[in-house]
DNA sequence: AATATTGACGCTCTTACGTCA
DNA sequence: GTTGACGTAAGAGCGTCAATA
């Protein structure tokens, strides 16, 4: 493993995380600004990161918060949601405008998306489903408008729309383009937003919402196995570190009972660090210095400590 | 001012369907 | 033609937050 900083990873992934190794605990906190009802939504979760990463270096624990994946307690400030704040350069905030005149017309939140001129309407993929509870957007009664002639994106015949059950739908390039570079511009949408892309590619406003959502879950999986990944390589080099250093200590220890350090070695092998003044002598010799601080850990980390992430070389090394 | 209620919203898990090898 | 894996649209339930009573 190529030995990378835990900051530049965090900085080249553009993500944070934060790991429990250890007593130390690195914490995560996500933070969702709410807005009122009505309101504008800009809901950026927010990430405070902060870690004592190497308060202890022996044990490390990572604490699965999922049942699906091996996810870890971590956060996640993808690229796309760092800039949320941008303007949209798709037209969708152009459209929202529009969308926002066409609503104070009409307050119904339906898209008048089944003009059967639309080159590519949309099968309602519950359109038949008459038990579909819809509870959000059912309010504005636009998802019950609109349940009616849909045509998906794909040619569905008349039996399809009579069929029972619900018909999935497939978005059509076109579609899922357009939704896609929505996404990177915000990864959440208020109901304008929403209301105009709906608008804009003639369908529901749920759906809309549902593949936003989805498009969410899926890019927080994502990022989530390269998290684990990376993860898994940060826990088998601590380890490897761990039981190096635990043998290191056994020699040491062993060198101890014989005789003392200084006694033992030619005095042309013996070194002085020039900044704690302690004996060293360049390899197994600073038992004060790499020992103790490595496992010991109890006051600031001494220069002789060096993480397994920021460098290769041994904690011995002064 | 403190508390309970309510509505909106996002997230997670799950289901069902379409596609492809 | 069948089957299983996979991707994904959508349903359901839950938690959180802010507004309101």
């Amino acid at each position: 493993m190529s030995k990378m900083s835990f900051e530049d990873h965090h900085q080249a992934c553009n993500i944070g995380l934060g790991l429990g190794i250890g007593g130390g605990g690195g914490q995560v906190k996500f933070e969702t600004p709410r807005e009122k009802p009505g309101r504008q939504r800009n809901n950026k979760p927010s990430l405070k990161f902060d870690y004592d990463l190497f308060s202890s270096l022996p044990s490390m624990s990572i604490q699965a918060t999922s049942r699906l994946e091996p996810s870890l307690t971590l956060g996640l400030l993808s690229s796309d949601e760092s800039n949320y704040h941008q303007v949209n350069k798709i037209d969708v905030n152009k459209a929202a405008a529009a969308a926002a005149c066409d609503q104070e017309q009409s307050t119904d939140e339906g898209v008048p998306q089944r003009q059967a001129s639309s080159p590519h309407t949309v099968l309602s993929s519950f359109s038949n489903n008459a038990s579909v509870k819809r509870e959000r957007d059912l309010g504005c009664s636009e998802e019950m408008e609109v349940e009616n002639k849909v045509v998906s994106s794909r040619v569905v015949s008349d039996e399809d729309e009579e069929g029972s059950g619900r018909k999935k739908l497939r978005l059509t390039k076109e579609q899922s383009a357009l939704l896609e570079e929505s996404f990177k511009e915000h990864s959440t949408l208020n109901p304008k937003q929403k209301q105009a892309l709906a608008k804009q590619l003639n369908l529901r406003p749920r759906q809309v919402e549902v593949w936003f959502q989805n498009r969410r879950a899926r890019t927080k999986l994502k990022q989530t196995e390269v998290d684990c990944e990376y993860l898994k390589k940060c826990c088998e080099s601590l380890t490897d570190e761990n039981r190096r250093l635990h043998k290191e200590l056994q020699e040491l220890k062993a060198l101890k009972l014989a005789q003392p350090l200084y006694m033992q070695l030619p005095a042309a092998t013996l070194t002085m660090c020039p900044s704690c003044e302690r004996i060293g002598n360049g390899g197994v010799g600073d038992i004060q210095g790499s020992a103790k601080n490595a496992f010991g850990m109890a006051g600031k980390p001494h220069h002789h400590f060096y993480s397994s992430f920021t460098t290769t070389h041994s904690s011995a090394a002064c």
